[in-house]
DNA sequence: TTCACTTTTGCATACGTATTCAAAATATGA
DNA sequence: TCATATTTTGAATACGTATGCAAAAGTGAA
């Protein structure tokens, strides 16, 4: 099997021009009905396939979207990820994965990204320099920050609407009977952290309470070890507002250990809705982020930019749902 | 900022031709010390970069790895994916990653990376037909199965010792006192479930005792219900040996529903050792993939094929060790 | 200096496709 | 039927790079 069947032999089969094969293969190029499926045929029997290169060398576009992502160790991001590829394979694109230790994505992805190419950005957990998403933004490179918000916010960003979650929480833990209550923080420099906060602090600032809070990390350690020293400290809440489901678990573990009743002493409730969150050793009250809709957002979004960009940003906000298990 | 910096414009700028700017970006291609530096300044002073896609169109090959997964509801692979990114980044390759639903590989997805003429792939999660396997032969495009085989053994594979792992872990088991045992499988047609029974039988032959084996899935929500009905059978053995991790966690949540007590009345081990295991809600007793060396050993294959096409088959077994946690 | 030899450079070309433009084929209308 | 409008086609070219080949530049010995 010839490893390079190019155009110009499928054109040579079908007794066509090379530009005719061409056409046959690009997306809303006129071709008689009549060549179109001599050409089809000769290329099924030769098994063309049309070199992705060559076709993004001249048209200068490509059908490659960069996703970037760090914590790999929160299932809710695999899930990201999934669901991502699944949505842009439907319109042919596919995911270069870029992977960042840091919280800041490296110099050297990129150049990965901008050699490439890519037809569009997905920054999910990480963030990125305002001069590098400039950059992007020079090569007119549309950039969809998910589930994170950039400070200098004249950047597209899709997020769960994370200050009604937080307010919403709030009430529903109010209503609960919970007053006296703690909030444990993901990583402090997180929009998403900031913003579930802000809208739980606001509603218990309405009915005059106060609580307590107690910065983490974002990861089930951190979420252990912050409810272990809440404990000993002796400093116990009616209820635990966890920014994310992961470190919600470590909660929980950290409860048990200690031999603290949940939902009968203390109310514990986290974010997300990551499957684990469901299992029988948990049942963790959440809030549930809707994925489905966010990552179609952002497929909208990034598939109008690549037809025609504006660099138009907004800050996108998708209602989330209180999903109720039995730690509250 | 114009977009497209191409090398005559760095050679323009930098006094010389457009072969020796291509030559100061081509590892291993002979220019002197001056002209490089010369190329570099202009370069540096444009925001040149090479254009993958020229490259590849020329040259033939490219600088991208597919990896194709499946299950990231197993924690397992999100890790693993990591690590193959960070691993081929050392050495300049970027990673399209594909995403299967089915246990083999799509058409489409088969295609995407045909297209993209990557310069390897891996497999890990997913299967791939004989046929598809021969076709990437037929390219010339290096492929490797981690974590699985292919039946028909012609193809390189990376795995951990399945077989040696399931001979330690009934050897510990025995000699911890378990005469009566039991193993959930995953899905059955895969080779790390078979090999890991394998292992495990034939030392219980040894010692002539009998086991029960009972079917699962790889997941969690299997476990739990393989465990439950066991439970309810009436047939509890003295231990469970997990064929993985996040099926184990499944079976301890179905043992403490039910108020089976671990290890006292039955020990259970998995396999895996993936974070959630050394939960302290957990503290399973598991079997450590050498992640890290598996990954190693499957990227200098590739490597080594990209280099010089051979094509050659091998089943590459990594030793990986018994983790003795708190449910044994 | 001259000559032989090695290294470096530039020219020209090729990779496989999309696209412009003019020519050819086809459809339309009277 | 012919003349005109419309659609389809093919030839030629461009995209940005790598590379074979020959010319040029550099090196070293005598």
């Amino acid at each position: 099997m010839k490893s390079t069947i190019n155009a110009k032999d499928v054109a040579k089969l079908a007794g066509v021009s090379q530009s005719s094969v061409s056409r046959v293969y690009f997306e809303g190029a006129k071709v008689s009905e009549k060549t179109r499926r001599k050409v089809l045929a000769a290329a099924e029997e030769l098994g063309y396939r049309p070199n992705e290169f060559a076709r993004s060398l001249i048209t200068n576009r490509t059908k490659i979207i960069g996703l970037v992502m760090k914590g790999v160790q929160n299932p809710f991001y695999p899930q990201v990820l999934t669901q991502f590829t699944a949505a842009f394979k439907k319109y042919g694109y596919s995911v270069l994965f870029v992977h960042t230790n840091n919280d800041e994505i490296e110099t050297e992805d990129v150049e990965t990204l901008l050699n490439y190419n890519v037809a569009g950005v997905v920054i999910t957990d990480a963030t990125m320099s305002l001069n590098v998403a400039e950059s992007f933004r020079a090569h007119h490179i549309p950039l969809v920050f998910f589930n994170r918000k950039l400070s200098s916010s004249d950047f597209y960003s899709v997020c769960c609407n994370n200050l009604n979650a937080g307010r919403a929480i709030a009430e529903y833990l109010l209503m609960q009977g919970s007053a006296n209550m703690a909030y444990i923080s993901g990583n402090e420099n997180t929009s998403t952290s900031l913003e579930r906060e802000k809208g739980f602090s606001e509603v218990l600032a309405l009915h005059n309470l106060e609580y307590k809070k107690h910065a983490s990390d974002y990861t089930y350690g951190g979420g252990y070890a912050t409810a272990l020293d809440i404990i000993e400290a002796g400093e116990l809440p009616s209820a635990f507002f966890v920014a994310n489901d992961i470190m919600a678990l470590g909660v929980l573990d950290a409860l048990q250990k200690k031999g603290v009743a949940v939902p009968e002493q203390v109310k514990v409730i986290g974010f997300d809705n990551i499957e684990m969150a469901s299992w029988p050793g948990y049942e963790l009250t959440t809030w549930e982020q809707p994925i489905e809709k966010m990552v179609k957002e952002t497929v909208k979004y990034l598939l109008s930019e690549m037809a025609g960009y504006t660099g138009s940003a907004q800050s996108v906000e998708v209602e989330g749902t209180l999903i109720k298990r039995k730690t509250t």
